[in-house]
DNA sequence: TTCGCTCCTGAAAACGCTTACAGAGCCCGC
DNA sequence: GCGGGCTCTGTAAGCGTTTTCAGGAGCGAA
């Protein structure tokens, strides 16, 4: 035991060999005892975890994989961490892997496409079990980098055109039209949006269409300058806002891709001198905590962020187990009204409004 | 080559060997092409990456890690994910280790000390390069698991008490006093503070300290009723103004120990029938943008968050490389005012009058 | 032309663990 | 009492790279 505890001591840290000295058995037995329990005798079992917490065994992850062919990491894939709502989500990812004992690995890829190949690349050689994904919408590049036999799944969306990939998310396009109906059943009939961009963005062109969707039901369209597309920031938002209530004849009520552009908007509207939700609708996307307690509170979709990681991680820990995963449910995105929409003003005496 | 890319598409993907025999060359150049450039002559070094090209090879991040002793990837070791405080900072510090071509792997501890530990000894298996972690107090077997050779900063703060590693952040207790000063100096007096629990997390306790310190320069104290801990959350927030307002002497200014609790304060505030800043002063800490663009937005004191994230990076990077890294500077955290501090209102008509 | 150096490349030994595979007990039934 | 079958442990062969070490080629100088 002096012994050992000198060998480790120059070696810098405790191998399975040492602990399998120490508890005076095969390494093969204490990586059974390790690894399935069930597999060894309790005694045994006993005397290697014994030995193996007294010598600090830890082990290394990278033998551990080079010979099992399992990392026992999943990546995840996304476009930002800096945004709440994909924070949120990896949070909860995370936590859940971490429940199955996996460990996670982090790619963002700042919504351009190379850096994205480039996150998957380095994620595939760190020999990831699985990935998560967010959107189905992604390079040919990408596509094709991502072994087809390599557990993955979609987050954010509920089904993508041409893509076999399990999906766990909700249905961008119906939520975004039931927000828009929302405003229609208000009696709103100029209606603006300020969309993500959606190029490249499919949850971001879905959420347009959804739009245009539940407006072509009302007989609406939805076009140039009263849509939008914008980066996904408040400074854009503000922008954009500014830019449609200086059209000449402006919309009464105006849907956002999320709820940045959203609070951009309350912000430009406010600074406009327009009362919100009294002279002007809006409404977001995401529910992020703390539009749910401004002042207007902003009405909303609620999208299931944690919701999401959480399923991620049983469906992708399952398909790594080999196990069946459970099916992938389509999420609830409820639309949550509070206090950013109205009825639109009556027809103001003046086609511009009083200050600006 | 077609033998070669028969024994992929049966091995699953392309290893150093096919690549070395594609290339005409043995394992050891392919190696030595790809990771040191220089060490091989100029034509086998384009036979080798245009073969690896050709072959889409990849390379095994586990044996690579093995035969090495270097996993080429980083831990960061936070609290939660979900603030977007320390999503920014990971998210800028992800950007940075990408850019010095090391991977994230991340564990989020959830203010759980138990958690914590077990997150650190999951990034020690993973074989981390070096570890991120946030603020200096934690578990003493979270210290004990953490090699002391092992590359290591603490971020959040300027500099720790009986701590080692190197810290890259700013003076928490200091950027607190600077708030509160500003408070006294707009002529409060009677000043509460709610705080983060304290209790391992010495963060939100130097902020206490920097409160405590300022009142005292005043010859004020801080104790509850007027101190409040609680955790960072905005219901927290809320209930914690309701309580200090619902004191018989209510505070005429509140300094809040994160921006969450700030805007819970402030949805109190506005619940209780009061104007802020006329009625009430509020400060916050952290700066997050929702709040910077508020109604009102919210005096606060800037956290560095991000910058913080890129220079554990290029530290840790440094490190790892046997580099000497750039000496840890202080970071600066201003106080930026905005619109929820003001002078205390004149003497409410009921309460007894205060001294002068 | 030959010797000595330098620069490159290849052969082969780790790296620390998992996992067939096979061997050794052991119990039980006949 | 003995053989068969079962369970449990140990032996050893990889897993795919990196890296040390040594050999070989090429070049300049004598």
């Amino acid at each position: 035991m002096g012994e050992i505890a000198y060998k480790i001591a120059v070696r810098g840290r405790a191998g399975i060999r040492d602990v399998a000295e120490a508890a005076g058995v095969s390494v093969a037995t204490v990586s059974r005892a390790l690894n399935k329990p069930d597999s060894v005798t309790p005694v045994l079992r006993a005397r290697v975890t014994d030995a193996a917490r007294r010598l600090g065994y830890l082990g290394n992850g990278a033998a551990r994989a080079l010979a099992s062919r399992r990392s026992g990491a999943m990546g995840a894939l996304v476009p930002t961490l800096d945004n709440p709502i994909f924070a949120a989500c990896i949070d909860a990812f995370q936590q859940r892997l971490d429940a199955h004992g996996i460990s996670l690995l982090v790619a963002s890829a700042g919504y351009d496409a190379a850096a994205e190949t480039r996150g998957l690349r380095t994620l595939l050689q760190r020999g990831v079990d699985g990935i998560l994904l967010v959107g189905a919408a992604h390079e040919p590049e990408t596509w094709a980098l991502l072994p087809p036999d390599l557990p993955a799944v979609v987050t954010w969306m509920h089904r993508a055109e041409g893509c076999a990939l399990p999906c766990i998310g909700f249905d961008n396009a119906a939520a975004a039209a039931r927000i828009t109906r929302h405003l229609l059943a208000l009696g709103h009939r100029r209606i603006g949006m300020i969309a993500g961009l959606a190029r490249g963005n499919d949850r971001a062109a879905a959420r347009i269409d959804g739009v245009r969707a539940a407006l072509a039901e009302a007989g609406l369209t939805l076009a140039p300058p009263l849509l939008a597309e914008r980066a996904y920031s408040v400074a854009e938002g503000s922008a954009a806002m500014a830019a449609l209530l200086a059209l000449p004849d402006p919309p009464t009520a105006v849907v956002c891709g999320n709820d940045h552009l959203a609070f951009g908007a309350l912000v430009a509207a406010r600074r406009a001198g327009l009362a919100v939700p009294a002279d002007l609708s809006v409404t977001g996307f995401d529910d992020l905590d703390f539009l749910a307690h401004g002042d207007p509170p902003l009405t909303t979709v609620h999208v299931p962020a944690a919701e999401m990681g959480r399923r991620a991680a049983d469906h992708l820990a399952a398909l790594a187990a080999g196990k069946e995963p459970p099916p992938p449910a389509e999420l609830e995105a409820p639309v949550v009204l509070r206090g950013t929409t109205a009825p639109p003003a009556r027809r103001r005496a003046t086609p511009r409004r009083a200050r600006a």
